[in-house]
DNA sequence: CTGAAAGCGCTTACAG
DNA sequence: CTGAAAGCGCTTACAG
């Protein structure tokens, strides 16, 4: 036989930690009975309310806390949501991660997340972790190869969904890039037209060429151009990834005019281009205007800045939650409205 | 007897998750075998080559993947680091998940973050979900009451550390909050001399009283004004909290000069202030000057901003898990230095 | 109103 | 080189 599970305590004793059994022995009464008490199926066990006051109260002074590993193992459901995404640290994706843990902890289930770095190797090893924990849902965020990671969630049973980037394997919830990513370009035409006496065609920086939100923004883009009868050159379209680094050099490369506008695809392609800009001193009154889709409320504040799209994260997470619910079968396809910001 | 774990595979069959011993049944062995060749024990096994690859194969297969919470039950450790964060997005706390994962993943142990929202009442919720997962370790960053979820821990011999603010019952690490608010404070009280034509003393905004980084930062902030002879009058600290919404209400209720200097505790609370300046348009050319403790790539470019003091949160999380794996004595206080940015 | 017992999927000391 | 067996801490159908 084993030791079980010690550990130092910090004053150098070793603990070990209070189980079921424990209090049951404290109690006199049976591990059954503390499990019961302890997880609110007493009632329906029909134990007397003074038993169960007193196992309680047992369990609070010895700091009981219960195994989850035990206890997920034996029960049917882990009650876990499991959540992938490729970055923390821009506005869009923290706030998904925030609101979708403030979500799952209302309906009582726990939230666990998992960044990627917007790595496929990754992405999948996550899910393979998240799975290993037993998650009852995965939420794949953003991801670069959703139907991986759904063809191998389903092979083990767990029902997975995509957010952001949508899939074919799994329901989706998405912005409605193509419509949001129009009216940000209607509205930057309009005001490098205030600002520069002219319409010229805008620029297009960041995004991938293999993912879908870049394709539909893009035609969205091209479409509010069509519109009033502009063509974009292709030398304006600049898709590269969404990194900063490789925004700034590439802008540093091109021979660009003194003013233009421009549509960056999302905040952290936006970091390249506000460097760039401020290196370069080609900001200000007589510099370039941008819009950029997502929201970040420094950047809604800088002088260049003619307007923002915001995903609609609190609408997204909730879509989210009611396919959960719904179970629909097949690939459903949810896209929500964003939220234009102009200064 | 029950059904075990089932799930629907999303095409409406029932799918029992692959076992070891499903696989032991497969290729003809045990299941101790195929857990020896599946966790890596097996060279010790002395288990021939041809059945670990024959063992491997059909696990990949059949899609296999390892029950943690039966794992995790069994061993003596979980290899679980735990964290517990006040929020996701701003770029400091964003910036500590992200590495968190990162480090955590490469030292192969696995991390689960949790976010609370800086309440004590969550935050004491959380610690206890984390101990049921059974995390060998448990970060508190930004807590609260640290020492509540120290104790607590302890009781569970649950070790635990803290970070960006400290504690008394366990090894903290944090900024050199009082430094790092000295420089910032003698970088604007500067850049503010050069501009306004006049040495004034600085507003103070944001932090809790109760926190002791809001205190070393206006111990930091008093010494700078001290240092050449300035007053700070008692109605320039205003600490209400870190929450953008009281910042800008307060700065709304208050008589204040046209053009003036100001330090502000944390990119929350500029957010406020922010949307003060811009609202009353009290910014631009003729008006406040602002550093930030806290870096932000956007609210760095904006024209009224004189410096930000960045946590260097590399070498914070590098500190934590020096103390993780030198298990100190103690409450030792590790200050990590800030890095100075001006535009 | 309550308890004994089986079993969730692993790991590992032990015996060959 | 390999397997049988015990046990981690729970939950729950079953039997009283």
């Amino acid at each position: 036989m084993d030791n079980g599970r010690r550990a130092d305590d910090g004053a150098g004793q070793t603990a070990k930690r209070t189980t079921i059994y424990d209090i049951a022995e404290i109690a006199g009464t049976s591990p059954s009975a503390v499990s019961a008490v302890l997880n609110g199926t007493w009632k329906k066990r029909r134990i007397s309310e003074r038993l169960a006051e007193r196992i309680t109260r047992i369990a609070e002074e010895q700091g009981y806390a219960l195994n989850l590993q035990a206890s997920v193992l034996r029960r049917e459901r882990s009650n876990i949501v499991g959540m992938i995404m490729p970055k923390y640290d821009n506005r869009y994706f923290g706030a998904i991660a925030e609101q979708f843990e403030a979500r799952t902890r209302r309906r009582g289930l726990f939230p666990v997340i998992t960044c990627t770095q917007r790595e496929p190797e990754l992405e999948l090893e996550a899910a393979r972790a998240l799975v290993s924990y037993q998650v009852d849902w995965l939420i794949a965020t953003g991801a670069t190869d959703p139907d991986r990671i759904s063809a191998f969630c389903a092979s083990a049973g767990v029902p997975t969904f995509n957010l952001d980037l949508p899939g074919s394997l799994a329901p989706s919830v998405v912005s409605d890039n193509f419509a949001g990513a129009r009216d940000l370009t209607r509205l930057i035409i309009s005001r490098a037209h205030a600002e520069f006496g002219r319409s010229e065609p805008l620029y297009f920086i960041g995004g991938r060429s293999s993912d879908h939100n870049t394709a539909e923004r893009l035609r969205g883009f091209l479409e509010a151009h069509a519109e009033i009868g502009l063509d974009v050159p292709a030398d304006r379209i600049i898709i590269r990834g969404y990194g900063a680094e490789k925004a700034e050099s590439t802008l540093e490369g091109m021979d660009l005019p003194q003013r233009f506008g421009i549509f960056v695809n999302s905040t952290i392609t936006l970091e390249g281009v506000v460097r760039w800009m401020q290196r370069n001193n080609r900001g200000g009154e007589s510099g370039l205007r941008f819009g950029c889709f997502d929201w970040d409320p420094f950047a809604a504040r800088l002088p260049e800045n003619v307007g923002m799209a915001e995903q609609d994260v609190s609408r997204m997470l909730e879509a989210v939650f009611e396919l959960i619910d719904a179970q629909p079968a097949g690939n459903v396809l949810r896209q929500i409205p964003c939220i234009l910001r102009a200064p």
